[in-house]
DNA sequence: ATCACTATGTTCTATATCGCACCAAGATAA
DNA sequence: TTATCTTGGTGCGATATAGAACATAGTGAT
């Protein structure tokens, strides 16, 4: 017997209140996420936008030479697909599946017309976009200023908060990807984190053996993103918009 | 006589309809924005939004060692203070001129009951927000592959497509703190480039001589930004909101 | 068991950038 | 003028990463 599926495993979906979660209800598609599916390509449309429950995704931003960066990852907290309601419709980057899972999605026109009702499913996306900004300017200044065995604590800690398991299924060939660096490079930090026992990985499955240990190697920037992720979508009470827009208009 | 000032050289003002512009007409206060001023302190309240019209601020980001790295400039083409209406009321980073000028500035709460009516103006802010993290994003790929020549000619045409002139007040410096890269560094590419005849500067003031060489000479970042600004912003109708969301819900 | 393949480990050189020290030239003020 | 400060130029060693070649070890198919 496998686990059911919920849409509220998916946090932006169970912040909802009550009124505009079931009319979304009906729309929802489960649908399955495998490893290395391309949800959006480089400015191409979009039919749906995605909420991840059990996957994670990656933006990733791919240059003319080939090379690449993510700027952002995507999981269970969020949603994919963002320049839909923003009015850009498509967006420069690109979306793959890094860790395969399920999610929920759900046609564009239908999300659309929720957003402008401009009530609670308003408020709450641009909650959430406003901390994926923090994602991906952090991740700028991460890549300007620190390590990579840095850089690969942190998208491991981000990737490991998306994940209910310890355990995640990447090679390093795929997180040089990722992290826009050199396999090579990845290996030896790699190597290094798992000499100091933090982490124990083999053939593209890392298991993390100290989380506490990642967390005081890491830089700065991971405790940034999730410290600002916490303060805008944790606890939102479902059906409070005011809370979300803020009251205090002084 | 000095050249009169008028809210409409900031584009976002611009580009709104009659009715939303006269509406904030009457509380749209000009102010001086020296060098160095600092707007929005990193995490810092937001009392007011600004829309800079001969100005130019740049969003940096300072880590914790004192490193910098600036993740997005911001000109007559767009306001600052986003997370204000995005719901986060404050940001991880630091707001500061960079280009001494005049711009406008709004009480916040005005700027929020603005937005909060749905209407045109919050179609155009999320728009502008869209092609701004375009910019954030696309500096984030720039830190990680290209050399710091190529991202001091995105730097120059960046501010010189938000400036009247083709002089830059700015002391390498100051533009190494940008970039998030050594003074020597910047020292160097800027040597280069006025020995290849592209820019000349002495002493804080950079001229640009030649700016198709510029253009020629600089990653493909900064084309991608410009064109998404353009695409996102360029030609909004006032008073047509349809187009601004999108009609083509399919 | 064997083979092919993939993921990882290792080593080498080249290069970009850093970090530092120091100097030179222009600007400013006494 | 002289003294001082700011800005920019330069040289040097250290380091992180790039780029490439190759070795090794699991994994799965046959």
């Amino acid at each position: 017997m496998t686990k059911p599926h919920c849409p509220k495993q998916n946090n932006l979906l169970a912040a909802l209140p009550a009124a505009e979660f079931d009319r979304l209800l009906p729309h929802l598609e489960l649908v399955p996420m495998p490893l290395a599916e391309v949800l959006y390509e480089s400015g191409g449309r979009m039919h749906h936008v995605y909420f991840p429950t059990t996957s994670i995704v990656s933006l990733l931003y791919v240059l003319e030479n080939g090379a690449s960066a993510e700027i952002a990852v995507v999981g269970n907290e969020g949603i994919l697909g963002i320049s839909l309601f923003m009015g850009g419709e498509t967006t420069p980057s690109r979306a793959v599946v890094q860790s395969a899972g399920y999610g929920y999605r759900l046609k564009a026109h239908l999300l659309k017309t929720e957003f402008n009702r401009a009530g609670p499913v308003l408020h709450l996306l641009l909650r959430y976009t406003q901390a994926l900004i923090t994602q991906m300017t952090q991740t700028a200044v991460c890549n300007r200023h620190h390590t990579v065995e840095q850089q690969l604590c942190r998208w491991l800690l981000l990737s490991l908060d998306r994940l209910p398991s310890d355990t995640l299924a990447m090679t390093q060939e795929l997180i040089a990807n990722m992290l826009g660096v050199r396999r090579e490079g990845v290996t030896e930090a790699a190597g290094h984190l798992q000499r100091t026992g933090l982490i124990r990985y083999s053939r593209g499955r890392i298991m993390v053996l100290d989380r506490p240990g990642l967390e005081k190697a890491v830089c700065e920037c991971y405790a940034v993103v999730k410290t600002e992720f916490d303060r805008l979508l944790a606890d939102i009470p479902p059906g409070d918009p005011a809370h979300i827009l803020g009251r205090s208009t002084s």
